[in-house]
DNA sequence: TAGCCTAACCGAAACGTTTCGGTGAATTTT
DNA sequence: AAAATTCACCGAAACGTTTCGGTTAGGCTA
């Protein structure tokens, strides 16, 4: 081998200072300077600072390899990708993974982008990762109602945080949205205006959030004393054809028209715009209009969405909470320390008519 | 600590299975039972398909923080990002890392990406991953023509794997195109019809790449007795609007106009078109439009460029060829066996005509 | 003054691999 | 039949940390 570069394990570690040389270097024992860097207590303050001067001059690096091998962590957390994401998704995902990865730094942890291979069990990877020790935790996002890999991850009690919540109590770090309360205001919102016929054009049918979504949607209507009509709930793609074509087939169809629409992003809200217009109805002297906003980043620069009034609340918000969630709970915290849900705000963009 | 889950040191282990164990089950040595499960020539047959077989009943998993302390090595290989990419770059971006990860495993490494925080010094983040033996090597991407992380790579013997070249002679694995021969190409093919003012729409100043075209622009110039202008040389971003922006620049502007217009990728030419057909130029007839395709995804599933003559190359077969040189040149083999130039090709699409 | 506490330190073991330098037995060569 | 070679195996050291269970010296209490 020609190589002009060094990095193979004899002259390598040569180069390296370890905690030996920093040991003979101060005339202390390895096991005091391993305890002065580490800051523990029974180490006097004058021997710390110096040997943190020593570490500062000889250009000590801990080896991760060692530390990790003696505590049995690897401080690498990692995020299973199962696929290639759409152009249209791609904006979103690199800030999912800048946000992760920028914010796991701040808890002294690397963060691992894992695309698990079409062909292989996407379940086998979390569990070969973990038990390789190659990794000590993920991050598990958009949970199905019924998620498979949610309830992998538990049974083999591997660490995770969750991007929103599964349906029944969770025994896992998590940070969420109250998306009961999600549907609830938005539906609420339109009650107290007075709309009976409220059409609901909702997530998909396995996503979680939608789900929860759905029980504020009922919840609102029953103490409105309004009967639920399946007719009104309809679920697709958070996307704005979506929208478009759910709110023309409702129109379309026979009987009694809804006076008000919640979509449940703002793509759908514009598709749902855009329907109207067509339909030569307007927001809000036909149709009152809310939405959630997540505030997600534009799919071209050129894209200025109408405004409508709803609920908000950033989902770029997110990356630094799951970041500590996990981590925190990878350190021991407590469970209910690692799990947090987020307050929304509301907006008021004037797409509410009172009837 | 109240967890349920048991991924703490003390109790992680009695789950593992390690080399011990195996041996013990086997009445074998720990060294026979390692070499067998590696392959290794001083083991019979027999004894390392009876080790295999005990290895896969109770599930062993070798800790691989035990043998990267012992190899030095990590298995990790990293790509710093020093900022965010923008919504426009997304889409290119995602399918950079997907190709990374997917191809990394292939050579049973894993890819880290590494968001450098933007106070802290990149090249120092590069020093760090290194020093402390998180990372084997790095992906280094669009290098400039003077780049500082492969100058300090370079010096600081780091490995790594650059998509492009230096303008000098690389001692380090690379992938790239000839982009010499790219310029030449692209300017020969106008040359042979005739033309004598070729306008370069270029990349940047500081981008290697674009160096490296500008030669072989010349070279092909020399070849046919045509003195360089200067200002036939602009060069600018890669994007539609700067193909634009410099074609009515140099089409508004005194003195003798281009025939011919070379745009350093398709993104360019279509600015190139939209503005030829503003000022009421039509391609081929009026002007003669080339360009280099690298078969970028598109901004939008909208999009539909014209499509000219010239050279292509496909960005995304590049990541295969960067994870196996830079695995390969870790496992110690030879530069020059870890250094690929990819072959162009050329396609027609009559935007050439004879003067 | 004997006993106890504390601060500051240290030796050795442990984590789970890989690998160096053997060893004895069977086989082949001389 | 002696010498050399090959085969299949093994013990022990090493990688660089952390941590357990001490030990010493000095100061304090009884």
């Amino acid at each position: 081998m020609a190589s002009i570069f060094v990095n193979t394990p004899k002259n390598a570690n040569k180069i390296m200072t370890t905690l030996k040389d920093l040991s003979k270097h101060l005339g202390l024992s390895v096991t005091q300077v391993s305890r002065a860097l580490n800051d523990h207590s029974d180490v006097s303050e004058g021997t710390k600072e110096r040997v943190r001067q020593a570490a500062f001059d000889l250009n000590y690096q801990p080896n991760l390899m060692a530390r990790r091998l003696v505590t049995g962590r690897s401080g690498i957390v990692g995020f299973l990708q199962p696929r290639i994401p759409s152009p249209a998704e791609s904006a979103f995902f690199t800030n999912f993974l800048s946000g992760l990865s920028e914010n796991f730094v701040k808890f002294d942890r690397q963060f691992m982008l894992h695309m698990a291979d079409r062909s292989a069990d996407e379940l086998e990877a979390y569990d070969r990762l973990v038990r390789t020790r190659s990794i000590d935790g993920f991050v598990v996002t958009e949970p199905e109602y019924d998620d498979k890999r949610v309830n992998f991850l538990r049974k083999k009690k591997i660490p995770f945080v969750l991007h929103g919540q599964t349906m029944d109590v969770p025994d896992y770090p998590f940070f969420d949205i109250d998306n009961v309360a999600v549907g609830y205001d938005l539906t609420k919102m339109l009650l107290d205006k007075g709309h009976k016929r409220i059409l609901f054009i909702n997530g998909a049918q396995t996503a979680s959030y939608a789900q929860r979504r759905v029980i504020g949607y009922q919840k609102a209507l029953k103490e409105a004393g309004i009967k639920f009509d399946p007719k009104m709930m309809v679920r697709c793609n958070m996307v704005a054809e979506s929208g478009l074509l759910e709110t023309v087939r409702v129109f379309q169809q026979e009987g009694e028209k809804p006076t008000a629409i919640i979509a449940g992003n703002t793509r759908i809200s514009s598709g749902v715009f855009t329907a109207l217009a067509a339909i030569g109805l307007s927001v809000p002297d036909d149709v009152s209009l809310v939405a959630h906003d997540d505030q997600l980043p534009a799919y071209s620069a050129t894209e200025s969405p109408r405004l409508v009034s709803g609920t908000s609340s950033p989902l770029s918000a997110s990356w630094g909470p799951l970041a500590e969630n996990l981590s925190r709970f990878l350190d021991g915290a407590e469970l209910s320390d690692v799990q947090t849900i987020e307050p929304h705000t509301f907006v008021d963009h004037r797409s509410i008519r009172h009837i």
